[in-house]
DNA sequence: TTAGTAAAAGACAATGATGTCGCTTTTTAA
DNA sequence: TTAAAAAGCGACATCATTGTCTTTTACTAA
């Protein structure tokens, strides 16, 4: 029974991760993955029908994302935790799916973002609750403020690949979420 | 002397923009355009010599942004005018270059949207320094601030191509730049 | 060791886009 | 009216990419 074919197609999603965080969606062809991976193109077709189904499985396997936060830490520490995380994304411009899953989106994939994005946003909605409810956070309207701190993030991820940004960019990005939510 | 050209060069750009706007700027080929405006491929190139010619004389015909505000009206009235015009962005998703734009800065051409983000940056802390001294505004980190109001559009601009916005969407922006720097 | 199956290779035709070139039509100005 | 210039046409060779198909190589289990 052959198990190595399992092996090959993680191989191939890491090398095709790397050619669409370079390039996006688009621009990147079967042939550059089969180059990439050593595979030749009848090989590289056994596997995969396209560079579209390739993606879907990158996707899936990335955004495994929970609607709810753990409630077991106090919503500081959880905040500053995801603070930390988004800050690291908007900083390494070199792995960024972001041109790849906007072109992906553009292309009639709207589903899997608009749950996506819901996800994301009710995690937020989720975590300021909490924060108020414990009386760590101020006292703001969870909605619009999960609003702003998402599209802010993505306004930065998505220009942060091309504009060159220095480091004062992302850290004025965790301040204003700072300064909105936490008493001073 | 012929001066039918610069019609025709218009009409082109017009029809090209309509497909950039749709189909994002990698998308749409010559042969498209050629449909587009009637013209054939011979015709066509005569005044263009690819897509990306094309592409960029749209966008220098669309970005003329001065990088300061006219200091001559109330600066809640700029205010105001400048939210106005951003919501009607946000929310026509139809005639967005948002995605074109997005992919040909991604081809190497990030000198040009470091400069209109600059200048727009400007533009913006120009204004804000102005309601401040006025004492319109609330006395806020005039850069911190025009960050968030230029990112935060971004974002809202960018998935707004993708997923269905309501108009509350919208809404919150305008919400949260007027919460932040106008006095209850 | 060997037969059978899985994995990989690479040739193939088909497609669709590119940029060029020579020819035709239309416009313009004298 | 006419000749020169501008505008427009479409065929052409070329290229990159696609997906398929047959053949070859490598494993694996009896």
């Amino acid at each position: 029974m052959g198990n190595k074919g399992t092996k090959t197609k993680q191989a191939i999603r890491q090398q095709a991760y790397r050619l669409f965080a370079e390039k996006g969606f688009k621009a990147v062809t079967m042939t550059d993955i089969c180059e990439k991976t050593g595979l030749s193109r009848g090989g590289l077709y056994r596997y995969y029908s396209g560079t579209e189904q390739i993606f879907s499985e990158i996707l899936s396997e990335e955004y495994v994302i929970a609607d709810r936060i753990e409630k077991k830490e106090k919503a500081t520490v959880i905040l500053e935790d995801m603070l930390k995380t988004i800050k690291a994304e908007i900083m390494n411009k070199e792995l960024s799916l972001s041109l790849a899953i906007y072109e992906y989106a553009n292309l009639g994939n709207e589903e899997f973002f608009t749950n996506i994005n819901d996800k994301a946003k009710k995690r937020w909605m989720s975590l300021l609750e909490y924060g108020i409810e414990t009386g760590e956070f101020k006292t703001v309207d969870t909605e619009q403020t999960s609003d702003l701190i998402l599209y802010y993030y993505q306004g930065l991820r998505m220009w942060s690949r091309v504009i060159s940004f220095e480091e004062q960019v992302a850290e004025y990005y965790v301040k204003t979420v700072k300064q909105l939510l936490l008493r001073e």
